[in-house]
DNA sequence: AGACAATACGGAGGTAGGCTCCACATTGTC
DNA sequence: GACAATGTGGAGCCTACCTCCGTATTGTCT
C-alpha cells in the first residue's frame, strides 16, 4: 500500500560519522552529568556544530532514545535469559530489578521517560521503548499472577512506575545500598502478598 | 558565651514588606509551575527587583524554605493530631500519607528535599526541615516496631525515602489514582509484613 | 575526471533565565 | 530635620537552548 523507499540514496559518510560521534559524546555526558548535561558541550565534544546536533536529534529526547538504543538491545537479551527462569515470581523479580538498572543508567533518566510513559503522544521518541517495557512487565506480572504470589489487582504499568521510582532515588544518591535494599524487600514483600495467602490456603 | 543581638536594630518596613510579597507570589508560581518556576518571573510578580529577591533568598532552596514555613507548620499540626491515634500501625500509615502530601504540595519537590536530605552540609535550608521530618518518622516508625507490626530492620530514613519517590511519581503526573492506590499498599503490606508473622506466632 | 544537484554542516545570533553589582532611594534614629 | 545605615532595582554578564542560512561536502551521472 505505502510508497516503501529504503535508502533511495546512499546515506552520506559524513552523517553516519557524525551521528556515530554525537552519540558517543552524549553517553559520556549524559553519564557525567546527567540526563540534563549541556548539550552544546554534547556537541562540542563530538566536534560538530549545535545544527549538525539539532538535525540528527531534535530534541534531547530524541538524543536520549539514540543512546539508550544499545543500553535497550542489552535489556532485551536479559529478558530472553530471565524468560528461562522457572519460578516466575523468582523471573518478575529479576525483571523489574532490570528494569530498575535500565533506569539507573544516567541520572535523571526516570523522568523523561516516565513522561514518555505518561503522554502517549507519538511525537516522543521514547514513548515506543516505554511501551514495549510496560507491555514486558505485564507478561511478567500475568505469570507470577497465574503461577505464583503476585498480587492479582497489580498492573503492568504500576510495577513500571514502582521501578521508576526506586531508580529516581538512585539516581538522587540519597539512598545508600542498606536503605536500597530494603526498599527492595519492602517492594517485593508488598507485591507478592495478597495472592500468597490464596496459595497458602489452596495448597 | 555568644553575644546575643536580637533585633538589634527596627526591622525596616520595605524589608517585611517585600519579603512577604515575594513569599507570595512565590508560593503562586510554584504552585502553578512546579519548583523550577522562573525566580525572575516571581520577581516581577512580587514587584521587585531581581537583586532584592536574591538577598532575601540567595538560592532557591532558601526561597523553597521559606513558602514550605507555612506547609512545616501544618504538618507539625497534622503529627500532633496522628499522635493521639491508639493504633501505631495507623498512626505509622497516616504520617507517611501526610509526608508524602507534604512532598507533593509543588510539583519537583521531592528532588531538592532529597538532595538536602543526603549532602548534610548546614548550607542548604532545607536540610533542617528533613531531618526534623526524618526524626518523626522515626518516632512513628519505632512505636510501630515495639507495639505494632512494622518490620523491625528499617530505619525511618527509609520510610522518608520511600514518601518521597510516592510523591515523586505523583509529581510527574504519570501515576493516575487506582495506580496511586496500587503503589500504597504495596507499600503498607511490605513494611508491615515480617513483624507480622513474628506477632501472630507469639499472639 | 568533471560538473551538478542534493544534502549536510557550523556557528552566528536571538531568546530566556540565573545571578551580581553598585549608584541611588528609603528608612529609622538622634 | 539631618545623617548613617540599610535596602532597592535593573542593567549587565553568563550559560544554555534552539534556529536559520550561507557555505562546504558528498554522491551521482555523463
Amino acid at each position: 500500500m505505502g510508497i516503501v523507499e529504503p535508502s533511495e540514496r546512499k546515506l552520506r559518510s559524513d552523517v553516519v560519522r557524525n551521528r556515530a560521534s554525537i552519540l558517543e559524546a552524549a553517553q559520556r555526558h549524559f553519564l557525567a552529568h546527567g540526563v540534563s548535561a549541556s548539550l552544546e558541550a554534547v556537541a562540542k565534544e563530538a566536534g560538530v556544530g549545535a545544527g549538525t546536533l539539532y538535525r540528527h536529534f531534535p530534541t534531547r529526547e530524541a538524543l536520549l532514545a539514540g543512546v539508550l538504543q544499545l543500553h535497550s538491545e542489552e535489556l532485551v537479551a536479559r529478558r530472553e535469559q530471565i524468560a528461562q527462569v522457572a519460578d516466575p515470581d523468582e523471573a518478575l523479580r529479576q525483571w523489574t530489578r532490570a528494569l530498575e538498572d535500565y533506569f539507573s543508567a544516567f541520572s535523571g533518566l526516570p523522568e523523561p521517560l516516565m513522561a514518555a510513559a505518561r503522554e502517549h503522544e507519538p511525537g516522543n521518541p521514547l514513548t515506543l521503548p516505554c511501551d514495549h517495557l510496560i507491555a514486558t512487565t505485564g507478561e511478567f506480572l500475568e505469570a507470577a499472577q497465574l503461577h505464583g504470589h503476585a498480587r492479582p489487582s497489580l498492573k503492568g504499568y504500576d510495577l513500571f512506575l514502582l521501578a521508576g521510582s526506586v531508580a529516581w532515588i538512585r539516581g538522587t544518591g540519597a539512598a545508600d545500598n542498606a536503605t536500597l535494599d530494603a526498599m527492595h524487600t519492602i517492594l517485593e514483600t508488598g507485591y507478592n502478598h495478597g495472592s500468597k495467602q490464596q496459595i497458602e490456603r489452596d495448597g
